[in-house]
RNA sequence: CGCGGGGUGGAGCAGCCUGGUAGCUCGUCAGGCUCAUAACCUGAAGGCCGCGGGUUCAAAUCCCGCCCCCGCAA
């Protein structure tokens, strides 16, 4: 089948190499986000999807808004059967959806209805969920709510974060892909509703939302920091001798009891760094100051003699 | 020229503003104490203070240039 991929974000990149080295279709068009300022010094710098498809026998488009008469026009010339859509950061308008002459599938990083929206890896996590996965759905004007054709399941580890469930979910995706594809061809593929009395919707994250409250439950903070890394990563502020305040980044942590103190209390430093919250405390693993590298705790307390207070 | 922090013995930091014996915590090595120890005591090794240039009698410290690491922002 003619197939065109529409995505920006990293988690697509698997999908997109094996559309690219398919035997069975042909990839006849990828579309992506334009280019933006980026890094220190905010040059521009293509999206991880442009990089990996540049070289190819397909034209790359890059539009600002999709919805411009131009850009659907471009898509639509290009006559595909199926469009694939991935972590692409905009709404697609209905004269897309009605493009392909198969289906406009969307592949989401969570099962659906649980975690619609722009977060779904991190909210599994977050939310203590025992699965995730990866969902194909048929698209339509809502957000992620779509007939179900599909999902694959993986199971969340104990101490998954979000750039390691990323990543299986990721990698698992070309196959879920494919399996869909191949029904689709059969013309035996499911279609499911999904249930939208149990959705919930995950919002996009921003790195205000990587702020610890030492007051949540031990337990909830430390899923929000494995949820959050690398991105949009947990941080606490915290005062230095000088009494600056300064951000310093959590990477990990372990659950801790018996603590004493009120929550945002550092209660010991003995080689390690212990914060009260409710029912129970954190011992901190990796940990990151501004503008110093990261390191383990007991490194970090060794430049850090005096008593440390966070807020 | 987007904003900002930092590069000091193996690790993490102080010292820099107010130039003039290189300091702290930890690690390493040796010895001691101890039934024993990641504990404690004593001693030792280990640094061209990121690189280059300048100012000065004298530069880790002041000035200029460069390299590298990192946070914000995107």
């Amino acid at each position: 089948m003619r197939i065109v991929f529409i995505g920006t974000g990293e988690i697509g990149l698997p999908v997109l190499r094996s559309l690219l080295n398919s035997q069975e279709h042909q990839l006849v068009g990828v579309v992506t986000q334009p280019d933006k300022p980026a890094g220190r010094n905010l040059r521009m710098a293509a999206p991880p999807i442009k990089a990996a498809a540049a070289g190819g026998a397909f034209p790359i488009f890059q539009p600002a808004r999709l919805r411009d008469e131009g850009a659907v026009a471009e898509i639509r010339a290009l006559t595909p059967d199926v469009i694939v859509v991935m972590a692409y950061g905009q709404i697609l308008p209905r004269s897309i959806l009605e493009i392909p002459r198969v289906a406009c599938l969307n592949l989401h990083a969570s099962l659906l209805p649980r975690h619609r929206g722009a977060a779904p890896i991190q909210a599994g996590i977050l939310a203590g969920d025992r699965e995730s996965g990866i969902t194909v759905m048929y698209m339509d004007e809502g957000l992620d709510t779509g007939d179900v054709l599909l999902q694959s399941r993986l199971e969340i580890a104990e101490d998954e974060t979000g750039g390691s469930l990323h990543d299986r979910l990721a990698q698992i995706a070309p196959a879920t892909l494919n399996n869909a594809l191949t029904r689709l061809q059969k013309g035996n593929a499911p279609r499911i509703p999904q249930d939208s009395s149990v959705a919930t919707y995950a919002p996009k994250l921003e790195r205000e939302d990587g702020r610890m409250d030492w007051s949540d439950a031990a337990a909830l903070i430390e899923r929000k920091i494995r949820a959050f890394d690398p991105w949009p990563g947990a941080f606490t502020l915290m005062r230095d001798a000088a009494g600056h305040e300064r951000k310093l980044k959590i990477f990990s942590s372990t659950v801790v009891s018996a603590a004493q103190g009120a929550p945002g209390e550092v209660v010991r430093s003995d080689g390690s760094i212990v914060i009260a919250a409710k029912d129970g405390a954190l011992s901190l693993g990796e940990v990151q100051l501004e503008g110093k590298r990261r390191m383990g705790a007991a490194e970090f307390l060794r430049g850090h003699a005096a008593p440390l207070r966070v807020e």
